[in-house]
DNA sequence: AAGTCGGGGCG
DNA sequence: CGCCCAGACTT
């Protein structure tokens, strides 16, 4: 008898197998979807999952997101990372009720015009939410289709890429894309895994041209990479009397773009000098606190935290918006970059055993 | 086409 | 420690 096409045994091995009961499974809301899918760019399922049900505890509907202030949002997003992806989210839920009347729009063009939004997650988005057959192309279906097909290269080539877009399409369910494409990505993450792929439970082993070759676990070809350079920095905390702690509101774009860390002193400057010329705050007393890296994508962050006494007048004026004296016992709603809030906690643990 | 953007999980 | 993960955007 002739075998299955490929794509009708990815449909059936979802039925039999497939991930049918994730938080934003329950229903096909757009806006719950869209959600989901931006937090799990460049994000695993298992991460990502106590961020959604938090996220959508606080802004349910699209119109509680998009009339909620970007502060807000970023502090709920604070520990995902990428947090381009909560502004475009933000921006794009303002869009979504100013240009369609509130409505996640439902033509593609609409969809991925919206900021954040590329072609593989408005394929992602209408195909679940609507069940429209369109391809997607995340980095689970990049490594099922590179193995299948022995696609050589690394898929952040153009002439890579526009070959595994091709696959996609043609292979795409046309009839029910949305259990074609979530068994797609689960064949990805539960069967083709990147380091030790189950070959022998993979619907698609028959037909695999990695596995006819032995080649499955080098495919799809890694990036090419550079060893990360390393940067280091003092941050400093300064305590004022009342045991509050300055922090500076990153710029919008670049690392922690938007969220609040500590002054950054370079680290051929001394830190004393510095806080007094830049901050404008006297020292009265210094201390080291445990050093910490933090790596990025592009580099490793050497952070030596430096525990500095000021006194803080009371009358001092002061812009809100760059700035502000954050109470260790009070924690606000502000989204704080992650190593940041480590080393706050950290304080705010140790003065609390002090005090009882 | 290459670089940027975070944090966590895993071997 | 290196590598990758439900990518999109800028230059």
């Amino acid at each position: 008898m002739r075998m299955q096409s490929f794509t009708s045994r990815v449909l059936a091995w979802y039925v039999a197998h497939g991930r049918k009961e994730l938080p934003w499974q329950r229903d096909r809301e757009p806006y719950a979807i869209w959600v989901s899918e931006i937090m799990l760019q460049q994000t695993q399922v298992t991460t990502v999952i106590p961020y959604y049900q938090r996220f959508m505890q606080r802004f349910p509907k699209l119109l509680d997101l998009a009339n909620a202030d970007l502060d807000e949002v970023l502090h709920h997003w604070s520990g995902l990372g990428y947090y381009a992806r909560a502004r475009n989210l933000h921006a794009a839920a303002q869009q979504v009720r100013d240009g369609f009347d509130g409505q996640f729009p439902e033509r593609f063009e609409d969809v991925q015009s919206l900021p954040g939004i590329g072609r593989s997650t408005a394929g992602a988005i209408l195909s679940f939410a609507m069940n429209q057959p369109h391809p997607i192309l995340d980095g689970n279906v990049k490594r099922v289709l590179a193995r299948h097909f022995a696609v050589e290269g690394w898929p952040g080539q153009s002439a890579v890429l526009k070959r595994l877009w091709e696959l996609s399409d043609a292979l795409t369910s046309e009839t029910n894309p949305a259990a074609y494409n979530q068994g797609m990505m689960d064949l990805g993450a539960m069967i083709c895994r990147r380091g030790l792929p189950n070959c022998a439970e993979c619907p698609l082993q028959s037909s695999c041209q990695a596995h006819a070759e032995g080649r499955e676990k080098v495919l799809p070809t890694p990036k090419p990479r550079k060893k990360l350079p390393i940067k280091s920095s003092y941050l400093l905390v300064l305590r004022d009397q009342h045991d509050a702690v300055l922090l500076e509101r990153r710029p919008l774009m670049g690392v922690w773009g938007g969220l609040w860390s500590l002054p950054e002193c370079p680290m051929d400057a001394d830190p004393m000098t510095w806080c007094r010329e830049k901050l404008a705050y006297e020292p009265l007393d210094m201390m080291r606190l445990p050093q910490r890296r933090h790596t990025f994508s592009h580099y490793h962050f050497e952070m030596l935290p430096l525990e500095i006494a000021v006194n803080n007048p009371s009358n001092r004026v002061m812009d809100e918006g760059v700035r502000v004296w954050y109470k260790l016992s009070d924690p606000d709603t502000r989204g704080l970059a992650a190593p940041v809030a480590r080393i706050l906690n950290e304080i705010e643990i140790s003065s609390t055993g002090e005090n009882g």
